[in-house]
DNA sequence: ATAATAGTGTCTTTCAGACATTATCTA
DNA sequence: TAGATAATGTCTGAAAGACACTATTAT
């Protein structure tokens, strides 16, 4: 039998394959927290609970996994997430009671306020702080999988300024410092969170500032590739 | 319908999965040089190709993904390696010809020695030097796959000592820092390499002393935690 | 003694921590 | 002018780079 032979009587529906998901924890900075999107499941099963948004694969819609995770959260924020990376693959015989199952998990990052009406107009999707997810009945291992989404995202918080994508496109260095404050739970040095970012030339004065109360503060954007730079040492956990 | 009628209803098959496989990339270190072990493919599709070890989930055997690729790594080696870590999933339309599937790849280590015997005796297994890879041709996206596990097998060298389940149980820190250096592809300042590793007190000295020819070298162990440690600066590219 | 490899001493450089100081706004 | 917040100056400390030097073996 040749290849060609092989593949016309091939038949993949023969085999018992574990179901496949994608999930996304999706992270967004708002008043003054991290927060982080959860729908309420309105299926079997867990139906009730509050869950990760996702979904199956689309073997007609999505080329790739990034197309299905992409395809998913714009459902339900309207608008693709300008910080999409693969997080972790959860799978195991127990972890859905619908059989063996394997979720392939992302983070996401997105500005609260370019998706806010979007998704005050999906009735089952809701920001919740990060601080009360563990007060929450989860489905399957989804608060397991936020948590490990954190961890990753306060490693990242040390050595990167990915955070900076939980922000508007214009932000000022005190706003920065303050999400990556929030994600590690820690305060930091004002001068070395600033120096380093300075020196990297990670991002890009605008010209502007922004007044709230006490003296302006400059008003930055990302460089297009500061997102993918890494400082060569950490700051202190 | 409660979720108990739902459950007994569902049938997994009824609908449309993606493939679901585990790959592993595993590399040890022998004869100065970084080797990965691949696989030639008995098998339609890409049969004759090399590829790396790995296949189907066992919904029967397999409790977990590691639980699989802990199988499969073992009827290719005859032993568990000491470390596995998962890499990253790479899934699509078109990587496989059978249709649209995932692989959950491993990245893993072990000692050339501790294996050697058993790869001999399985005559589809080889190891081949990771420089070597780019001249076959191999199955799948299998040398992509490759090239994303020994990116990030850089990065680990320069700030962990992972690379040392490269290498046998007892080793000497020459040894260590030249794995180390093939992997990122450069020298190291000795004293730099050896003076982290003391602070951090990664190894522990055996009393035992290994002689080739000029000074003996210190025999170390790893500590049962130390490949976890993580130092907070890297060693400069 | 020489060659070879292991291991140390030590000065320089880099960059984060600490924290005081100055700058610029509003009320 | 006082209060608030932004931004800088500058000293200290930790850890890596560079590279010369010493130590221990075999021949």
């Amino acid at each position: 039998m040749n290849e060609q032979e092989f593949l016309s009587s091939y038949d993949k529906r023969a085999f018992d394959a574990p179901l496949v998901t994608v999930d996304a924890v999706l992270f967004t900075y708002h008043e003054g927290q991290l927060k982080v999107l959860l729908v309420k499941r309105s299926a079997h099963p867990e139906m009730g609970k509050w869950a990760l948004p996702g979904g199956f694969v689309s073997e007609t819609e999505d080329r790739s996994l990034e197309d299905t995770v992409v395809r998913k959260l714009r459902e339900k924020t309207g608008v693709i997430p300008p910080y999409v990376e693969q997080l972790y693959t959860f799978g195991g015989r127990d972890r859905d009671k619908r059989g063996w199952s394997v979720t392939v998990c992302y983070t996401a990052l997105i500005a609260h306020q370019v998706c806010e009406s979007h998704i005050e107009s999906v009735a089952d999707a809701r920001w919740i702080p990060f601080d009360r997810v563990g007060k929450l009945e989860l489905a399957f291992d989804h608060e397991e999988i936020i948590r490990f989404a954190h961890e990753r995202l306060v490693q990242k918080a040390l050595y990167s300024i990915v955070p900076a994508y939980a922000l508007p496109e214009k932000f000022t260095l005190p706003e920065l410092q303050h999400v990556h404050e929030v994600i590690i739970g820690k305060p930091l040095q004002k001068k070395s969170f600033r120096r380093r970012i300075e020196q990297a030339e990670l991002l890009v004065d605008t010209g502007e500032k922004r007044s709230e109360t006490g003296r302006p503060a400059t008003l930055y954007r990302m460089r297009d590739d500061s997102g993918s730079h890494t400082f060569v040492r950490n700051l202190e956990l």
